[in-house]
DNA sequence: AATAACTTTCATTTATTATTGAAAGTTCAG
DNA sequence: CTGAACTTTCAATAATAAATGAAAGTTATT
């Protein structure tokens, strides 16, 4: 009985971590950067590389990368243990800051960028035939609602760091 | 003078075509798929697979199976011209049609299947240890949150499919 | 029913991306 | 300063995903 329930555990967990992994994949996130955070999502205790390593069977580069890439979202963090010299790691568990974290990052790496890039070819100047005008109004368009969805995302990231709001979002939870 | 107000144009329409498919394939779209579908986006013209083909300098079997793709996802649409065999292509260009219709496939293809896992995984019965519970508790969160999200998709969804909505969304436009 | 004008399929090839692991780097205690 | 404990780097390799193109499939026309 108390076998059976183990098995089950374990394989909710592999099959979560696993079916987190392929999500990450399609949204444009290495399968293995996804399944380390899922693994340190589920698991209460900070785990060390060694752990991590052993848990989804993967190499020490692989897991040293990934942990670090983990760490410039600032969705994973260091910890360490008094009188250990190892370095554990935690995954962000709040999730409404979890959400924040990836909209901020990605709107910085991919979105920011591609505005530049709607700027500059929406401002063709002297367009001189249909052709070029349709491009001109179409690309300016999308810069513009690109422009209003990121906007979104920044004014939230804005409210969040406004300590008072802070505060307030605290009152109210 | 004209000769150099040409290139520009060339310039400005291939810089927008390869930062829309680099951009693609950060979000796990296929390179090409959104290459076409930028091309698409910017051209007045319905374009024929001859014509993608020759603009984006890919093969036959690519630009079929990626129009088949775009139609899949309901943002690209054939049309003929009278008197022609030949197939034309054109893009949705209503960006608020193209994001829903993006959300809406996002929904079905990926985030309905990882609720389904989250439902099941979190429903893990008599959680036996401190690990457990935890394991309970992250993924009934995940479960939750990811939900809520995915309904906000759905209700706007439901919203644009109404035919009385669309009707007032017409006249406020 | 034969042909011409197209489109789709899919086994093979090519390009891209992720992973490994051993060597180099870092840090700290003694 | 040295060595042990640990982490990072990166060239080589493996795994995955995308692209090709020729053959098969489809459809309209005569």
């Amino acid at each position: 009985m108390l076998y059976i329930c183990g098995m089950e555990f374990k394989e909710a967990k592999l099959k979560f971590i696993e079916s987190w992994g392929a999500l990450g994949g399609q949204w444009g996130i290495n399968k293995t950067m996804a399944q380390i955070h899922a693994l340190l999502m589920v698991t209460d205790e900070s785990l060390s590389m060694e752990e991590v390593m052993a848990e989804l069977n993967i190499s020490r580069g692989n897991a040293s990368m990934n942990l670090r890439a983990l760490m410039d979202w600032g969705i994973v963090y260091k910890t360490y243990k008094s009188g250990e010299r190892k370095e554990y790691f935690v995954a962000e568990k709040d999730l409404n800051e979890l959400a924040i974290k990836i909209s901020q990052e990605r709107s910085k790496r991919e979105i920011k960028p591609a505005l530049k890039v709607l700027k500059e070819v929406s401002s063709l100047k002297n367009p001189k035939n249909k052709e070029e005008v349709h491009f001109v109004k179409q690309t300016t368009k999308l810069y513009k609602f690109v422009g209003k969805a990121d906007n979104v995302i920044d004014k939230i990231i804005e409210y969040k760091d406004n300590w008072l709001s802070q505060l307030f979002t605290k009152l109210i939870k």
